[in-house]
DNA sequence: AAACTACATTCAAACATTAGAATATTCAAT
DNA sequence: ATTGAATATTCTAATGTTTGAATGTAGTTT
């Protein structure tokens, strides 16, 4: 396995993390696991749209599922996820505190 | 400043920390400040496109740079970042280990 | 087995990102 | 003022991501 390849995998994970609606999932799930209607629930997003952000995160690694009769069950893969999150929230929010960052609608 | 906003402010973050040469840059970048001749001497990178990968971790505050004569030094703004990265690097060893994540030439 | 519930997949259009090529800017030295 | 060195910007083609809409599948109940 090269450096370049880690670097590129790495990068995948990123990648898996880099949307609002992954992170509200993150969060979610945060304290265990939930179904996919729970979710849907809790969430401000379509099931079908839900389910692809849920695949997604399930190749790349990030959620694991359980099947459950007819619910499935998602919870992270690694607890590691969150500190990882909540460090990089750390620096937005400092960030954002020292105005290092001008809230251009998030997406410049 | 809404949850959607911060979810979305965060995506942003982990968008610019997705890319197998940006997050080179941030393994240089760990021990201390480095001129954009050092980086484009270090990697394997034009110094037009390595500008654009500075310029836009700048924007995200990711980085910040400061001139001295014709050199600009370039560092990570909080030291956070690499905490961060290294445990989104051991999420990924971990994974790679259990035999969860494919290696599917990182982008599949 | 038919109907139902919970979830997943596929397709396609809109949109965003990447990197090379060319060009521009900034500062220093002469 | 010109030249040279270091870095930045702009443009563009190729590629990747996101989402709604439609449809598919697995398990359950009757």
């Amino acid at each position: 396995m090269s450096e370049q390849q880690l670097y590129e995998l790495h990068a995948s994970i990123c990648q898996t993390l880099a949307n609002p609606k992954r992170l509200e999932i993150i969060t979610h799930l945060r304290d265990g696991e939930k179904t996919v209607g729970e979710l849907t629930e809790a969430m401000q997003i379509s099931q079908a749209n839900l389910s692809q952000h849920l695949a997604l995160m399930r190749q790349k690694g990030i959620v694991v599922s359980r099947r459950e009769g007819l619910n499935i069950y998602y919870r992270l893969s690694n607890p590691k996820i969150i500190k990882a999150c909540d460090l990089m929230r750390q620096v937005l929010l400092e960030n954002l505190e020292s105005g290092a960052v001008l809230v251009e609608t998030a997406r410049a």
